[in-house]
Order: structure tokens, then sequence, then C-alpha cells
DNA sequence: AGCATATATATGTGTTATCATATATATGCA
DNA sequence: TGCATATATATGATAACACATATATATGCT
């Protein structure tokens, strides 16, 4: 049930309809740890209303067309709180590359190595991505939402930082070139 | 379409039934990296016959209910080898925590400890897990296969230490506690 | 004797997620 | 003039995942 209560933690920031809720957030912040497209975020409003966690008011919107401004109820507070304080289940890993690599014993060294490499360059670029809107946050907001959103943001540039080395690890074992020393960081991947 | 793959990819070590597919290698180890139960893995093979990636043959179990060993085709076969060495999409992540923490601006501090401490709990029992996994994997594979499980769990150890440092360092930014230096590795989450 | 567990497959159902399409109007650009 | 894009909501369809239950038999434990 994260997506509602990810919604209800949005409509706490300010009242808003399903459109403002996709373009402003989802497509810019949330979409980089709970992706939603639009479907799911008008089904995910309605469901809220049923709760009794949200309602809206139609303004009727001129020439565009009528908007549906959601907010929170006294309810939707409440269960907001209670979820932001309560420790939720770990995401479950689903990571094709871990599959493949369990999978390759039949394999060529020098095609495993390929397959990593065309991983770490689409890692490279997420990471890039990351350190491009860290660059920017301060200009994004203030205080403890800034403190918030930065921690949320290092915890993306920290996993791909951190995927990118293990590849590297792992590439050094299958390609031709005996590891480069010094240049990237050693990772505990031995039996200790 | 992974774990149709995924199942091709075991089905290459050796003929099996579904019970032994979730038995030896879904309960033990693809859980840690693609999770799938029963019912999936059984209407799973049911698209495999389908697309002629495999076939089974009936054993009549004598006592025990009959067992419909499935193995791979030719097609299924060249099917592997294809999706082995084709890079997959990146995994999405889907964090519930960090929605919490981008919602949490109104959540009092200790409460925001807590919630990542409790997190930070579950983490590190994920990680001892993974550890007593690499102490035994050398007695249950050798060669090139152990050489590919043993980067997999490396995977795991790396994301879960990963996680866990990130961890300490938002804790340490959200109890009273100065941040104890020295004692973890430093992480790069500040603009560079 | 009764109960849990193991072997083995099958199906029903609900939830989430993804993709596509429908509707209606306004603006800006080539 | 025509076409893409933005504003705004709604729904249909499918795929993937999760959870539960059904069936049938054997073994082992208390």
């Amino acid at each position: 049930m994260s997506l509602p209560h990810a919604i209800l933690g949005l409509l706490n920031y300010r009242a808003m309809t399903g459109y403002d809720l996709k373009r402003d957030w989802f497509d810019r912040s949330m979409r980089f740890f709970w992706p939603a497209d639009q479907a799911q975020i008008y089904r995910a409003l309605e469901r809220l209303v049923e709760h009794d966690w949200a309602s809206f008011t139609v303004e009727a919107g001129g020439d565009r067309p009528n908007r549906k401004v959601y907010s929170l109820t006294a309810d939707g507070r409440a269960e907001l709180t209670h979820w932001l304080t309560t420790p939720a289940a770990l995401p479950t890993v689903r990571d094709p590359l871990l599959v493949q690599l369990f999978c390759a014993a039949d394999i060529a060294d020098d095609d495993i190595a390929r397959l990593l490499a065309a991983t770490r360059a689409e890692h490279q670029a997420r990471l890039d991505n990351y350190r491009r809107i860290q660059a920017q946050l301060p200009t994004l907001g203030s205080g403890k939402r800034l403190q918030l959103w930065q921690l949320v943001l290092g915890n993306g540039i920290e996993r791909e930082s951190s995927y990118l080395a293990w590849l590297d690890h792992a590439l050094a074992s299958f390609s031709g070139d005996p590891e480069p020393n010094g240049s990237r960081p050693t990772i505990a991947l031995t039996t200790p």
C-alpha cells in the first residue's frame, strides 16, 4: 500500500490534482524511488476518497478541463502520520543481471564481460543523473525538507556507486586485463 | 520475462520438475535476487512448453504423485544463450523507506531515528544471512559456477553493506548523538 | 491415533503495475 | 493551416505477482 501513502504524503505538502501529482512529483522525483504512471495515480486517488483519507473539490477550469483538487481529511492526516512512523517491509530484490550471472556457467568470459560492461554504462548514467540533480537540489527546497531530500538522493548515489564498484570487481575477473589497482575502492567480496 | 528465462537457466543445469525448481533453487538461492512462488513457477513452466522452449515427460511415481520432468528443447537452449548475452533493463527502484523520508518533514527527528533504526536492524539481518551463506558456498559448488555464485552473493553483501553505511549516516543526522568519526567508511553524500 | 511434514501438481482470486486509448480544449511553432 | 504539446480526467486490457485452497499419498513424530 505504499502508493496511496506516498500520495497522502504529497497532498500533505499542498492540495493538488492528479495531474499536478504526476507532473510535479512523480515525473520529477518520486519516480526514482517509487514510480507510478498516470492511471495508477488516478486510481489511487479514488481509493483515498473511498477510505475517507482524502476529499476533493471541483474547480471549473474556464477554458481548461475541470480540476479535481484533492486534499487530506483528518483521517488521512492521522493515517499518514501512522504510516510515516511505522517500519515498512524491505524492498524485494529482483535484478535480472544477477539471474543472468547465476546461470552463465556455459557462457564465454568475453560474453559475460560484454554483458557487465553494458550494464555498467547504464548504472553510470543513472549515477551521473543523480549527481546532476544533487547539484541543483539546494535551489528546490530548504530546511528539514531539503535535508531529507538530500538524504534520499544520497541513498541513490551511494547505491549506484557501490553497484559500480561491484561491477568493476566483476569485470576485472572476466576480462583479460588484470585489475588495475589503487584506482578503485576495495570491496569485501571474498570470504573473511 | 525474467522468470521464464531464469527457469530455462536452471533447467539447463539439469532436467527437473516444478517441485524441484522450487525446493532446490527458488527456496534456497533464487529468492534472494528473483523470488517466485510455486504458482508462478508452474505457470511459467506451462508458458515454456507453449513457446516450445521446454518439454516434459511424465514419470509415474509409484507411491508418490506423478512427476512432470521438464528439460530444454533446442529452441530453449538457443533462447537461453541469447538472453544470457543480452543486457536486461535495470531493476526499478521501489523503496518504501525512501518514500517515508521524502515525506517526513513534519515528523519529529526522534521518530525518524526510530524508523531508521528499525530498518537498520532488518538490513543487518539480511547481511548476516548473506555472510552465513558465503561461508558455506564453497561446499556447494566449484569452478566457474562457484565463481559466479560468489559474485552474485557478493552483490548482495556489497548492497547491504552500503545500505547500512548510508543508514548510519542518516541516523547520525537524526539522533541526538554526534556522528562518531573514524568507525565507519566515509561516503560521499554531500555536493562535491 | 492424530498431526505435521514431504512429495507433486493445479487453479482461483485479488492486487499492482504497465500500456494503450479516449475525450476535450488551448497554445505555440513551423 | 496543421501538428505537437500542455492541461485534465477516465477506462480498458494485460502482465506480473501474491496468497489461498484443492487433491492425493506416504512417512515420521508425539
